[in-house]
DNA sequence: CTAAAACCTGACGCTGACGTCAGAGACAAG
DNA sequence: CTTGTCTCTGACGTCAGCGTCAGGTTTTAG
């Protein structure tokens, strides 16, 4: 499978699984001509990756991670990290819960069938806002 | 309140507040000199606009629905564009989920007493990815 | 009144994850 | 063998959210 059978099945572009190579995410046989040559569980690799980019890793804690995930690399590092990963992880959909969850107090209000929506009671939400 | 107490208070730069200004996201009086005067409600506002900010929202996000969340606007569109913020952020609760849920089982594995972490294991959890 | 501290407006720098263009080689089809 | 499509390696462009430096003004402390 070369690079642009791969970048159709998996929906990101060409320039970003050579990107994903240059930043060793993503390795290839290389084909006579230099062209690169992909085995069937690439598909999946990719979108491993693009995975764990949503959740807004970087490449380089990617990097540090996928041994740990398909290599087998257990050590008392390896796990400390994918523990701190975890952890930041969980941090990240707190805040998001709680952007959330004002949001959805807003929306609330706004869509009493009262259109009850006095200054007061917005107010009191904008004050509301919880400090880290 | 001048920008330098302001930042002090918030634990923001002076820089990153004279960008929320150029952004359109924080307002203040000027003073005869040029000097930016902020109103005490100004802290609770900057605490506001970090949060979304953490939650991954853009400027431009964030400069249409504070009004909505504010200054009390409740068109059809401005609820149309909370509830939509809204289901992007539970798509974003929902990816951050799915990688935790992978990091905990991997952190499991690699602290399962038996030590008993053996490739196929592994290789079930690798293929386990979950597409989009 | 003066010196220090804080503030002002540009404007360029930085990082990450690619987009995009240039110029040249690789490869399947006819 | 040629044409068209795909691929290759640089290398520069982009965008957001600031950091940082320059050169000048305002405010405050003494």
């Amino acid at each position: 499978m070369r690079i642009g059978e791969l970048a159709a099945q998996t929906g990101v572009s060409v320039r970003a699984l050579r990107y994903y190579e240059e930043q060793g995410l993503l390795t290839a046989a290389r084909s006579g001509g230099g062209q690169r040559h992909y085995l069937h569980g690439a598909v999946d690799r990719v979108h491993l990756i693009q995975t764990l980019y949503a959740a807004g890793l970087a490449s380089r804690t990617i990097l540090d991670l996928l041994p740990c995930v398909d290599a087998n690399v257990n050590t008392p590092e390896s796990r400390a990290m994918l523990r701190a990963e975890r952890d930041r992880i969980d941090q990240q959909i707190a805040q998001l819960r709680q952007v959330r969850d004002r949001l959805d107090a807003v929306i609330t209000l706004s869509e009493s069938p009262a259109s009850g929506c006095t200054r007061t009671e917005v107010d009191t939400l904008v004050s509301a806002t919880v400090h880290h």
